[in-house]
DNA sequence: GCGACAG
DNA sequence: ATCTTGTCGC
């Protein structure tokens, strides 16, 4: 699975800002609703003590949730962390693990956000548009953006807002437990990505694909640093 | 200026 | 993100 646009990231904040803008330009709907077989989770894995980090990739049936396959890969971080531009740090270890991946799922979930971020262009956006795939964002937390609290049952959900616009919803995949925050990354519908994610949490707040790519990716840092 | 702030 | 055991609640 090869990237369709290169980037170097040799940039300043600014213009990695000017970039994200340009960019979210390129974000696009799907011409055809087809069928999604394979949803692909990826996470990546920091080490405390040196600077390296991993990525993991899993690719699982869908709706089964069957794990297909799965890459990995290790490299030396080269960008801090810093909100809302969290793409900057991380694609380049997930290039290098999705390089290694054989045929493109129909679709990505990413644990970071799509739109519901400062410049409509997060982590899953980032890679949808990069790699000209549908993506999901799927988020512990919120970035930006409000929303009331939906109710207590699995599928519930409630919008979140962003300057008076709708940017995601916040999507409760479990019984009274805090709910995971679905962002539109790329070629995808806001209810299909609600749907994918919703269907993908079998049994853990987390969805299978996001939660399977980061047990992976930790195993596989804590077996490196052995 | 102050507070918020994905992973 | 990462370092960590038991403990409370469904």
């Amino acid at each position: 699975m090869k990237p369709e646009i290169r980037h170097s990231f040799n940039l300043s904040f600014r213009e990695a800002a000017e970039l994200q803008k340009k960019l979210s330009a390129k974000i696009s709907m799907p011409r055809k609703t087809k069928t999604v077989g394979t949803v692909c989770g990826v996470d990546v894995s920091y080490s405390l003590k040196t600077s390296l980090f991993f990525a993991g990739a899993v690719v699982l049936s869908f709706p089964g949730m069957e794990i297909l396959s799965s890459v990995t890969a290790k490299g030396t971080v080269s960008f801090p962390y810093v909100p809302g531009f969290l793409s900057f740090r991380e694609i380049p270890v997930l290039r290098k693990c999705l390089l290694r991946l054989g045929r493109k799922p129909d679709v990505i979930m990413v644990d970071g956000q799509g739109i519901a971020h400062p410049r409509k262009f997060g982590l899953a956006s980032h890679i949808g548009v990069t790699y000209n795939i549908p993506s999901i964002g799927c988020a512990k937390s919120l970035l930006v953006g409000e929303f009331n609290e939906p109710g207590t049952k699995k599928g519930s959900k409630s919008p979140i807002i962003y300057k008076g616009e709708q940017v995601g919803c916040a999507l409760r995949t479990k019984d009274n437990v805090k709910p995971v925050f679905i962002s539109v990354g790329n070629l995808i519908s806001l209810r299909d990505a609600l749907n994918i994610a919703l269907i993908s949490a079998k049994r853990y707040r987390i969805p299978e694909p996001t939660r399977q790519a980061h047990m992976l990716v930790n195993n596989f840092r804590k077996n490196h640093e052995k």
